[in-house]
DNA sequence: TTGCCATTGTTGAAAGTTTCACAATCTCAG
DNA sequence: CTGAGATTGTGAAACTTTCAACAATGGCAA
């Protein structure tokens, strides 16, 4: 991984970071100020240990005694996580998927907007989708050069998400997330996570009797 | 975690081999019928010493000198997951998500099939969508009750998470995947995982420049 | 048959992650 | 002001996961 790995912090905490995030946003929006390592294990599931260490090594953000002002602790860990700012998503696919994230209102506020959906079926090209437009495929490379964007999330059928994902890296994206049910590959700078709802739904039926 | 996890099979093992399944069944598509563990790992991007020794918890399935029938491994795999039938699945939500959760066709061939779609709006209540009609919250119990339906997708506001996930389980839910951005409580017999891509994008944004 | 190459399954060591347990310190009631 | 109760941050221990290395074995060519 980049440039910031080498601070030498787990990539296993950064990846809880978002789920502190979430619940802390949530213990707000009920009215609360202040909040615990336990209060906060308790609704994620995660010991209260785990929550502190993860916490410390961001520095001192509690108060022995008290606990963590839900304020102060969103905004430290908005900044640890780079979403104190606003990310332009470019959304590739325009089928029920790309159209359903394209939606999404749940990307507002928590540092990302969607900036352009692409597509290359002339059948969609030009249809409008929300607040934009389907825009060719073969004008995305230019387009998200042009806006400097960097994250682009990956919804095209599985036949075709290597090309596309090729396309993106080449246009400076940095940061792919791919819904298509296939492993792609990219470069060491570029970051890459999966959605794939049937790998999770198999995960479950392991442990599911009958 | 229920009876299957007293096997002693680590979690994170179970997690992967859905992994595997995919990359298996892409791989006989192409044409293949014999891989090896480095071949595996080179797509998956995961060493391939890891991979013989999550596949060894489950017996020796391959042949040295030449590797695995991916055929045969499919088939093993699938037997292990329980994905060598077919399970029903309600989805919770008319949504623009649930509609197209509806009518993703990647959930056939992989061990689902989507037989209800939920809503308790009385706008959408009656809608055909694909190949069923919206019904109403109501009727969910009974019918998932009925039907010995196990698994089920949230795609509701998060403010209604927790009370549908209740439901669910009352109704004998055994496995919920949660597309509400909130974590929820189940008892412990209970299944759970999440997608919320804001989570995958702010893992990601931590690494990036800028 | 023999020898070479490829690849598995497995062992033990290394690396990584979680948990424990407690001193330090904050708040608040009396 | 003092003592009780709560909660953090952290070093060390326990546990889990990954990785490296290699004996055992299968296939194949000559």
């Amino acid at each position: 991984m980049s440039a910031r790995s080498q601070a030498e912090i787990p990539d296993i905490v950064i990846g809880r970071l978002p789920l502190y995030l979430r619940a802390l946003r949530r213990l707000q929006q009920e009215g609360n100020s202040v909040t615990s390592s336990h209060e906060l294990g308790r609704r994620l599931d995660i010991s209260s240990a785990q929550i502190r260490k993860d916490l410390s090594h961001f520095g001192g953000f509690g108060k022995q005694g008290t606990g963590y002002q839900i304020e102060f602790l969103i905004d430290r860990l908005q900044a640890v996580l780079q979403v104190n700012q606003e990310w332009m998503v470019a959304v590739v696919g325009a089928g029920n998927l790309g159209i359903a994230i394209s939606h999404y209102r749940g990307f507002q506020d928590r540092g990302f907007r969607i900036a352009h959906l692409f597509d290359n079926s002339p059948r969609k090209i030009g249809q409008r989708i929300g607040n934009f437009e389907v825009q060719p495929v073969s004008s995305m490379r230019e387009i998200i050069r042009r806006e400097g964007i960097k994250i682009a999330m990956l919804a095209v059928p599985a036949e075709e998400a290597q090309t596309v994902a090729d396309h993106l890296v080449d246009a400076g994206v940095q940061a792919i997330l791919n819904y298509a049910p296939i492993n792609i590959n990219v470069p060491p700078h570029v970051q890459i996570q999966y959605i794939d709802p049937v790998t999770h739904l198999q995960h479950m039926t392991f442990y599911l009797d009958g």
